[in-house]
DNA sequence: ATAAAGATACCGACTAGTCGGTTTATGAAC
DNA sequence: GTTCATAAACCGACTAGTCGGTATCTTTAT
């Protein structure tokens, strides 16, 4: 299978920001991971920020959207939806050692300070992030199902995600794992009736 | 007041680890932000990784252990006490502009996988602070007014303000950290009886 | 069909500057 | 005169980005 220079670059960008942060991620490394010399990288990206805001629509797409509409398609039942969901991410990140955790959030405290341009790129997915959780609770807070205001309880749910994505990625412990995603879904289970 | 070298280096590190990261805070840097030269800085610290352990000791005791003890000792009751750390740490943030948000949730992050002796150290902080938490939560425990395991709710607490820290620091913007941290308060609300 | 012309893809050496860390020099205290 | 505290010069490796050049496609003219 022949792949495009410019999508290996990419892919290999990801990978790298992923797993070892955007500053610790140089060019000369991208271009060596993708099998490709710095020229090439320059051929196709105007510069680092170029390829950054690349990385970022191409994971919020893959890794945020496409996810979590995947679940939401399969069952009507928001709490099943979410639960699920919540489980396929716990298991992908045990299945990495824990390592990587979420790059919106890694590159998020590493650059929301330190360029404004990507802060407001970032900022971008997660609304979209947030306006997309809150469509599907829509329907469960007509039915008065929701304990909390749809909006809020999403914007809970990210936070709460992020928030363990990073303590585990710290601890790198199977069985705190395990017992934080519980606690994940434990939140959904009181916050949602029924 | 006379302030020695080494108290002065490990404030201006802290601070520029806080609000720049580690990768971006030189040793150049740190030792002019303190109106020091690099030799000062090698004659009181060993390398780069002798100032991070130290610079996590000091943000640990002063950032999160004291100033959850206080609020704590200000009031018997659990609820009360979450809510008024709650909210100093919102208008902490606030203040600062929404910018740097938690030095110890940025390291993680940044240093979890590139340094197994600094992620042991954060894991060893973050595994204090749950324990301090949980500690405050016997009582109210005891008297059947928590929803969650002790345990497991002090866990969620910590996720969830990393994780508002988080999307706070990324948006940037006033009305929206006034909504998270409210969803803060209620989650405090819901999780607690009484 | 073929050759000239032009665009696109790619390479790797190079620049100016930064990195963590070392070494050497200096000045003061005792 | 020796020890501690600080400064400054320095090292090799690495940084983002530039640039001159080449190899390979695509288009056009005949």
């Amino acid at each position: 299978m022949k792949k495009a220079t410019d999508k290996k670059i990419l892919n290999s960008a990801e990978q790298l920001f992923w797993h070892h942060g955007h500053r610790a991620s140089s060019l000369d490394k991208i271009a060596n991971d993708a099998g490709q010399s710095k020229g090439a990288v320059f051929h196709y990206f105007r510069n680092k920020k170029d390829i950054t805001s690349q990385v970022l629509q191409k994971y919020a797409a893959e890794q945020l959207f496409e996810p979590l509409d995947k679940h939401f398609a399969q069952t009507p039942n928001t709490k099943e939806a979410l639960l699920s969901w919540g489980m396929e991410v716990y298991q992908a990140y045990a299945q990495e050692g824990y390592k990587g955790g979420c790059l919106l959030g890694n590159l998020a405290l590493e650059l929301a300070d330190e360029d404004e341009a990507v802060r407001c790129e970032m900022a971008s997915i997660f609304q979209t992030f947030e306006n997309q959780l809150t469509s599907y609770f829509k329907d469960t807070d007509r039915r008065g199902e929701m304990v909390m205001e749809p909006r809020q309880f999403a914007r809970l749910l990210i936070a709460t995600l992020q928030g363990i994505t990073m303590t585990t990625k710290v601890h790198k412990d199977k069985n705190r794992a395990a017992r934080e995603f519980q606690a994940f879904g434990e939140l959904i289970e009181r916050l949602i009736k029924g």
